[in-house]
DNA sequence: CCATCTTTGTGCACGCGTTCACAAAGGCAT
DNA sequence: ATGCCTTTGTGAACGCGTGCACAAAGATGG
């Protein structure tokens, strides 16, 4: 029977193995002392638990760019997780595949939910359409929302909201670089400057954000 | 002269007043008692201090699905980040312009890094060229590293990573999903497991990756 | 069957980030 | 000028996650 201690998986994800026991203990006790975990139940536990072991279905909106990507990304498959439908709001897009998948129009939206009891969606649209699509994809029954779209949505309790700005990932990286560069010590105000950073932008009158509502440029520029 | 309180920007960002207070107070004291924070001043404040004052120059490797999309991406510039180079392997597509910026071929990478004293570099490329990508990356000169691919990156002291990884965003969607569904109270052990989760698969034997070295996967299929 | 050795599971303490609460500061009206 | 009112800046307390350290558990070998 295979196995690993929590000491070597510490070690490959670098992280302390008190913290890792301790955190595999909430699993319950699957280890065994002196010994370690039996590797291949332990995976299915994690699995279970981390909800793997069942299909999701989801719906990507917004087949723009970064929309056909997502699609023709193999990695979420592997993961347990199925790409039910792609949905557009440009006409001409509707019927045309992308990844092998049909994309379909947005009036079909709610209907495309409900039939394939989908809970988790993709929202890949520009900023300004993001809040308005969260809306309908919520009312239609999705609980939990990916947003790649650079605007906070506002959702009611009980959805989750998860945000990929990439563009605050490079300004985080572009933060330590500057502080490498030179700059002494200075504040060690980090990544929570950030969500204030747009907050202060947008108090500025709202006149940082573009025409079509996109990235709020904190800059004055 | 335009001005926001603490309690306002709390709001907005959705966080304690006292804690953005003494985020700021890091910065200095740049607040009026009585009257609040001059947002334009604040702006240029925290610009400075994020290091959007400045341009920085980014190349991308790995001009694929998502390369491309990341190229066309309008909300890097707007946040002082410059494309300064696309580069990828495949000799087909040197000379061909994405997002109107020629591709260039990885022979040329450590050049390109030098010439334009890039410091900053986003890898899109399969997961199993990745870490290779990286090591060229640092040796001629990048300090801060933006990773999609789906693997954990091995770098230098003073190399900053940032691993994007929607695989990763999606299962967390499922978890907090999976809770909801049922499954009364269970395990608080949440985020924590993933990459613990991704250190199992690993030493299950090396046997749950694919071909192309791209996601592990967690579950055994 | 007992001794020994390894590794788990977890109580406890430490440290850090968050929040409370308030004195000091400054504007503004009278 | 004086007093009042608002809001900052920050000391102190709280809470939580992390890591240490060790007793208990179990395997393994003699
Ligand atoms: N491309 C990137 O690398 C990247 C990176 C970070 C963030 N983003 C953000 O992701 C979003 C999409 O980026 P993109 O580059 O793919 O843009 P894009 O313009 O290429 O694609 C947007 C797509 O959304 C569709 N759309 C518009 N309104 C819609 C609506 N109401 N309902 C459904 N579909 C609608 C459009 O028809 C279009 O196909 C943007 O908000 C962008 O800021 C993109
Ligand atoms: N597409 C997505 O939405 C998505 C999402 C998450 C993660 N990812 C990850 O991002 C990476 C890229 O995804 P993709 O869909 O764009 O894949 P892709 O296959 O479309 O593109 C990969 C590109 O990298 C180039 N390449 C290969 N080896 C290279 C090397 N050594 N040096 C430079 N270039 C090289 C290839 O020529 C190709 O153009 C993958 O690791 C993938 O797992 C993609």
């Amino acid at each position: 029977m295979p196995t690993v201690s929590s000491e070597e998986l510490a070690a490959a994800a670098g992280v302390n193995s008190a913290k890792l026991r301790k955190d595999f203990s909430y699993l319950g006790s699957y280890g065994t002392r002196g010994v370690g975990y039996d590797v291949e139940y332990l995976v299915y536990q994690i699995s279970r638990e981390l909800g793997l072991t069942q299909d999701w279905p989801v719906v990507i909106v917004g087949i723009g760019n970064l929309g056909a990507a997502l699609a023709n990304y193999g990695g979420f498959a592997s993961r347990g997780f199925r790409v039910a439908a792609l949905i557009d709001a440009d006409p001409a897009m509707a019927g045309k595949p992308v990844a092998g998948i049909p994309v379909q129009h947005t009036d079909e939206l709610e209907k495309i939910i409900d039939d394939n009891g989908v809970s988790i969606g993709v929202i890949a649209t520009p900023a300004g359409a993001a809040q308005q699509v969260c809306e309908r994809l919520v009312a239609a029954g999705v609980t939990s929302i990916l947003n790649f779209a650079p605007t906070v949505l506002s959702v009611p309790d009980g959805v989750d909201v998860r945000k990929v700005d990439l563009s605050i990932e490079l300004q985080i990286l572009a933060f330590h670089e500057q502080r490498k560069a030179g700059e002494e010590a200075e504040a060690q105000a980090d990544a929570a400057l950030e969500a204030e950073a747009g907050a202060a932008a947008a108090a500025a009158g709202k006149s940082g954000k573009g025409p079509d509502g996109d990235v709020p440029a904190v800059m004055p520029a």
